[in-house]
DNA sequence: TTCCGGTGCC
DNA sequence: GGCACTGGAA
């Protein structure tokens, strides 16, 4: 039990944020900016979507077998290897509707936050999204150190929540790391403006 | 550790 | 012109 996570998580929760806040209106939108999105400025994962729906590629299999989806999703930067874990997502959601963490770990560019994205946004399953912004502000707050791996600060982070979190509750809460992090908790910037400081002045427990 | 990369902000 | 942006692979 962490007494500071634990206090940091109960008030980022208080935030109500809209559960059903990441973009998209099915499964393959979701889950294929859960790709885009990686290391990359949501306005250009943006871009990138809206050229692909407006070439008309809205379903796995038209995704799968467009020649052109490298120069549609160009925006979103890493176009190469974008496109390629798009398209080895896009065979396995034709093959399985709701692959496993384990099946979407396998692919070559899906890592355990874009799988963690993938999970809970687009199939609502349970998993804890843990990505750069929830990392800063947990370091700036003196919780973490860097060397603290994915699994084990999901591991964590999960360990706080209230003994009955569903789905939403998991939604809410990285809803607000995002909030957070965009709005205050700038890599270059102070935190002296931040809703969380009186958390992170007080000492570790 | 380094590379993949276009976009926007300073 | 420099740098950050909801990562992942080798």
């Amino acid at each position: 039990m962490n007494e500071k996570l634990h206090t940091l998580i109960e008030k980022l929760l208080e935030w109500q944020t809209d559960p059903d806040w990441w973009p998209g209106s099915s499964v393959f939108e979701i889950a294929s900016s859960a790709i885009l999105t990686q290391n990359t400025n949501w306005n250009n994962v943006e871009k990138a979507m809206h050229n692909l729906l407006d070439s008309g590629i809205d379903s796995w299999e038209k995704l799968l077998y467009d020649e052109d989806l490298e120069k549609h999703i160009r925006p979103a930067g890493f176009y190469q290897n974008k496109s390629r874990a798009l398209r080895a997502l896009a065979g396995l959601f034709l093959s399985t509707p709701e692959p496993t963490r384990t099946q979407l770990l396998n692919l070559r560019g899906v890592g355990p936050e874009t799988a963690d994205s993938i999970l809970l946004y687009a199939l609502n399953k349970p998993e804890m999204v843990i990505d750069a912004y929830t990392r800063r502000i947990l370091e700036k707050c003196n919780i973490i150190t860097k060397k603290c791996s994915y699994d084990e600060l999901k591991t964590m982070i999960l360990g706080e929540l209230p003994a009955h979190y569903d789905v939403n509750t998991l939604k809410r809460l990285h809803a607000a790391f995002v909030e957070i992090g965009k709005r205050y908790c700038k890599k270059t910037t102070k935190c002296n403006c931040c809703p969380l400081e009186a958390i992170k002045e007080r000492g570790t427990s």
